[in-house]
DNA sequence: AGCAGCTATTGAACTTGAGTCAATAGCTGG
DNA sequence: CCAGCTATTGACTCAAGTTCAATAGCTGCT
């Protein structure tokens, strides 16, 4: 352990890209903690989980490795701190919205999503990534993923003949189809609902969800 | 590079816990590939993506890590082949329970519902995995935004004073959640949707759930 | 049967990136 | 202006993914 440390910016620092914040080094620790974050949201927005190196955390931040880790225990903390942060913006944002007066029920809701709506619009890279639940995502998965989900819905719309072009039909089936593994998940998870009536509800969900879309059901219900 | 090798089960093998396929070595190519994927399919459902080492998996196979790479470019291709024999099985037993006659429509939702209740019952672990979109999924992240799905619905479920012990109104308010998400994700992604057509379509189904659901909606239609 | 060649399989070395820690530089109050 | 506190650093450690030359076990041909 020989002659270490250099912190500052001495000499010559600035090359390579550390350059947010030019005032530089010493902030109060609470303005710190916010400027990571706050970087933290941006970073992870644009770019995977692990294809985020701290280095690269560290150099867009203008600091080191090191204090990085001063200032969250792990890379998953830190990552888990800044997801925090998204959502608790988001539910501030609709509960403004929506909190507020006692106006007419149906008048709030058309509030509330549209404050999410809004959300959605500006951070949509954020706002993805956070509905991905994280870590990871790696793009392959996605489309696997995605690709299965888009099989089944495709499946019910040839079977129904929506038109190819109908953007709401399709996309109030792949709703749907959210819809479906939501619930599976929760009925997995509780054990407090039959089979038949998740079941039932997922049909009858069906049913609106094309009614709702304004697609002919007479075919549905005929034989 | 000195002395190398030592192929085969000569020796001390046998004795940290690679006792798959008793009988050893040089399988057949796809007998190989085979037994891997189905052996990831179990490993994978039951850890997440990096908690589980190539080491392990290695051992658990029985086989060196280096033969894993033989099989599989990297840890990431072996995932995504483990994840596509997974989406692949959903889809056959969908598809097998719902395309053959031509009953009525209804009959055939109803089955095709059966199947993928099934394949969620059977594959419990392996099913959420696949929805978790893969890769990650720290417990600490899903709590979260598990949390900020329930904080939503249970911000709804009070306004309109749905009963704490009802399992279907809660199951049906989460799934709602899911159909907003899911219908944002494609809105944001398609740009072929209006946002009042959205928004028209998503306060629909927040009804039709409730409905679906029994719960009096006289609250919401009234003041 | 025995050998030759093909290839499944191995083990060790390489690489990369997360996490640790003692040393240092910059404030701040006396 | 100095002393002490602490924000900050840079090099080190360690674990896990990835690579590769060497080796052992089949398989068919003579």
């Amino acid at each position: 352990m020989a002659s270490k440390g250099r912190p500052g910016r001495s000499a010559d620092d600035e090359r390579k890209g550390r350059s947010r914040t030019p005032e530089g080094r010493r902030l109060a620790v609470d303005e710190r903690r916010a400027q990571l974050l706050e970087l933290g949201l941006e970073l992870f927005a644009a770019t995977t989980y692990d294809e985020l190196s701290i280095d690269a955390i560290a150099r867009a931040a203008g600091i080191s490795k090191g204090l990085l880790y001063h200032y969250f225990p792990s890379k998953r903390d830190y990552y888990v701190a800044t997801v925090r942060v998204a959502a608790e913006r988001l539910l501030a944002a609709t509960e403004a919205a929506s909190a507020d007066l006692d106006a007419p029920p149906l008048v709030l809701l058309e509030r509330g999503l549209d404050a999410y709506l809004d959300f959605v619009e500006r951070h949509g890279q954020a706002y993805a990534a956070l509905l991905r639940s994280g870590i990871g995502s790696d793009p392959e998965i996605l489309e696997l993923v995605d690709g299965t989900r888009s099989a089944l819905a495709g499946r019910i719309a040839a079977r129904i003949g929506v038109d190819e072009g109908d953007a709401l039909a399709h996309t109030a089936l792949r709703g749907w189809i959210g819809f479906v593994e939501v619930t599976s998940l929760e009925w997995q998870r509780r054990r407090d609902l039959g089979r038949e009536r998740l079941r039932e509800l997922m049909a009858a969900m069906l049913l609106a969800a094309l009614l709702a879309a304004g697609v002919d059901l007479g075919e549905l219900a005929g034989a």
